[in-house]
DNA sequence: TCAATAGTCAACCATTTGGTTGAATATATT
DNA sequence: AATATATTCAACCAAATGGTTGACTATTGA
């Protein structure tokens, strides 16, 4: 059962694709890629850093699959790869009824937070108003 | 010029969000708190881990802004904060044109491809043929 | 052939990360 | 008052991260 919940969250997709977008640099590469395919340094260029740091970062992206890339001569040539993206924000739809407002989905989470309630007096019956002061409340 | 590139990118709340999302422990309690409240010991049970160190988790998605917390006696209640995964699935909305593969869509790319090889030329002109085999490739 | 260019690789470094343990703090319970 | 519970804190550790430099490889151009 405990196995049950890690085994769902071994996602190392979402690891390695979490990681790569959480450095600025990578974002300010990938949104740079979004113009167009960029050789590494093309890519290296615009920051202040070394050819061989870019070229790091870059691998970074390649290894969350990322970034494509191709060999012509000596030139690499690198290319957004949006697919594992379209994953992270698949993960993250999950989480859109907890920020939308629209109502039925408003009644959902209340009907949620019920259940979690009911959940956790069983657990601690002395403590009954819980969260009185969490988003149930409505005004 | 290189600033202006460079500031665009200065989102430390993105950074903090996707660095927190990064940890299969942490998107793992992101999860359970949509249920709905959660204790921090309750949060930390399922892990292999001890309690100190599902502290420090539950610490790190505070930091981002993903969970806030409200203490009451000696139990610290853990709450869901979803705003800051909306911010970070509006950044990935920015990519979403690149897995889409609506015929319009496709047809944007396109033409901002043109653009980007237009404009690579201009700085290296001595190779015009340089996409041939990006996603340009058709079939 | 020689020099410049594009890029990686390996070694190194400081800092951060993810984890531990043991002690400390504060609240509940008996 | 004494004990148990909930949690943090501080110190420590190994590994990963983000960066550097210098040497190496491979391709291109003169």
């Amino acid at each position: 059962m405990i196995l049950n919940h890690m085994v769902e969250f071994q996602t190392p997709h979402l690891d390695a694709v979490f990681h790569a977008l959480s450095d600025p640099t990578r974002r300010a590469i990938l949104h740079r890629l979004t113009e167009g395919e960029r050789t590494v340094s093309e890519l290296a260029t615009p920051f202040n850093m070394s050819l061989a740091g870019a070229s790091k970062h870059i691998k970074v992206l390649e290894g969350a699959g990322l970034v494509r890339r191709h060999v012509q001569g000596r030139t690499h040539y690198c290319q957004l790869e949006a697919a594992r993206l379209a994953e992270a924000q698949e993960w993250l739809r999950t989480y859109e009824r907890f920020w939308t407002t629209r109502l039925d989905d408003l009644e959902e989470i209340l009907r949620e937070e019920d259940r979690a309630l009911a959940r956790s007096s069983e657990q601690s019956p002395s403590s009954p108003a819980k969260s009185d002061n969490t988003s149930r409340s409505k005004k």
